[in-house]
DNA sequence: AATGAATGAGCTTTCATTCAT
DNA sequence: TATGAATGAAAGCTCATTCAT
């Protein structure tokens, strides 16, 4: 579960499966948001072009306007779309723990799983520095935050010493971002889940302090 | 010492020169080059214009390049310059202390005061998602090299377990950087200095297991 | 009778063809050429979309072709038809008449009812300032000559003095057309007919000098 | 007076006075405007392209929104900068005169010149059907409205009959204006004013009822 | 006939860069 | 050095038209 149903990035069908039952439009627009995320990420948004996307996608630049509004919609709901349920998926699984020990290891492993199984849709959420982060309103839920309250509890709870929270936070996130950052640059050959039991030690040690 | 001489906002030329012609009491090339950071780094460097920068500056649009080859090499000189400094800053540093506790407490010490100096400049060096990372080349200084270089040797002296000193390097960094992120998204609402006693704990903690 | 049977919304095809088949008792070239002509006075053709035109009549984009061999033979068809027709109309109206008094009052009572009856087409025929115009040919009925010829042959059998035909025929035109402009900016708030009188009484006194 | 300096397209200065004050900007600014009002009449703002206008001008396009913000922008301002001018210039020869014959006079005879000097201004401003006329603010000044406060008072001085001084100003305007389309259309064969002396008398006979 | 996704030429506009002054 | 109008390539986007279903 969880990541498993994370959207846009996992190809839904091997390529053949069902001709008839596949519109011609939504894999066009399937094609479209793949190729998108993909020069995105690699070459940020405002260096990605329409007709770029179109290319890749194999398509006329106008299609692209039969499935998003603009350039910038589609940046946005491709971002908006995946880090709300990126959010959600981890208060779910946050909340199947009882113990900020479980939480944080839960979250800390999905992070690490999501990152190996769609390391594009990863980078755009998490380690690009584009527009959307801007955008994001203190409504939408957020995977920070979710991870804020999850230490609040275990400090109100007593399972870690009482203190700066919120610095907690950063330096938990701290290690598992600049992990995933430097996995993509190279500096780091493995995929992240090999690391998730020494990230999940380290933060413990953080956090226990 | 240290942060106080970080470059590019000092003026390559002697201070004094030609008093009469300097515009209050800086001169157009400092006004451009201050002006152009700031807006790489609230905007991004694609998102900023010749224009924007000149307005920002207040000179005309052509007056750019009376100093700079182009944008993209005023962007490039900006980034390559401090980045260099800041890794030999950060190697000097760590060439002072004699331990790896010493070497990672005075380099932390260092992103905290430099990010509290200078925190546009810090972004743009390491926060923002810009396409100067890409043009590092493995000749160049580099601030994490520095740190991997020193955790290297923490562990050959046997100061902490030898272990995988990619990962821990990764960690370490991430506890500055995310922290400088969220205190820059204000999810952290004091100087960095402030947050360096326990940065510095927690670095070890992570390092010595 | 008259404007009663002016053309284009009454289909040229038999009324009663497959009543199974119509939409809400209208087919679909109906309700394509009647919103097109709406649309093309509210906002001019040009202005007009051919996506605009499908939505209003509630159709699909591509429906439209199988109507009109494009957007532009739609415009010219609407003008062309419902042009000639008027200008047929007044030659019938006029010829009626024996005398140019009898012919004037006849055809600008003719202008009134058919702007207070269809104000769009009207619009569409005689006020609107789009590219059919331009494709009149001398060949082609128009509604300014009709009344052209009348005004030369009451001169000539010296019902009015002889003077200047062309002149006087622009300015009774204008009498009526500015009229229905300023009807239509609502700058004149009765129907045209109701000023019917006092038209054809200040077109006489212009006619007669 | 009056028309003499209505703007825009009397060329200011015989091409070659003075090229050492004639500074470049001005010089393709007032190129681009009168290569754009040209184009805008001749063949209607939606169907006109920047480049349509560029290339008239015989400039770059990036060159237009050097001088303008759109093309709708100059659309606009060419409009109203014009339009207001020639309410006020009506103004004040209405003014002038004593009589409502003497300032119905002056102001027919005003259109008519106003024609012959610059046709196109003319077409643009009152001929021609764009969306311009529906941006005009109730409290911009404007012809229709000077002429329509003139005949008023005319009825409430008794000069003229009490009657529907709405219907009086529509069919004065009507004279003049149909006259002019018809010029441009080659229906009339001479100068507007040649045709001054009947529309005036016309236009008493109509008021005189 | 009807559909609506796909097309691609062409639109308006932006912007890094040049250059005459 | 400084200026800012001019440039023109390239951007995002629109839209009449086609065509597989």
């Amino acid at each position: 579960m969880a990541v498993a149903d994370l959207p846009l990035l996992t190809p839904p069908h091997p390529v053949s499966e069902h001709l008839l039952t596949m519109k011609r439009g939504e894999d066009t627009r399937e094609r479209l948001t793949r190729e998108a995320l993909r020069l995105f990420v690699e070459k940020g948004v405002a260096e990605t072009t329409v007709r770029d996307i179109a290319a890749a996608a194999e398509v006329a630049e106008g299609s692209l306007y039969r499935h998003y509004e603009s350039k910038d919609a589609l940046a946005w709901e491709l971002f908006a779309g995946a880090f709300t349920q990126l959010a959600q998926e981890l208060d779910r699984l946050q909340r199947a723990e009882a113990t900020l020990r479980g939480k944080v290891a839960a979250m800390i492993r999905h992070f690490c799983a999501f990152f190996d199984r769609d390391r594009t849709l990863f980078s755009y959420l998490l380690l690009s520095q584009h527009g959307q982060l801007k955008r994001v309103t203190p409504e939408m839920p957020h995977p920070i935050e979710v991870l804020r309250r999850s230490i609040r509890g275990g400090m109100r709870r007593g399972e870690i010493p009482k203190g700066d929270a919120d610095l907690a936070t950063s330096m938990v996130m701290g290690l598992v971002l600049q992990t995933a950052v430097d996995r993509v640059y190279g500096r780091l050959r493995h995929d992240l889940s090999r690391f998730a039991d020494g990230l999940v030690a380290a933060a413990w040690r953080v956090l226990e302090t």
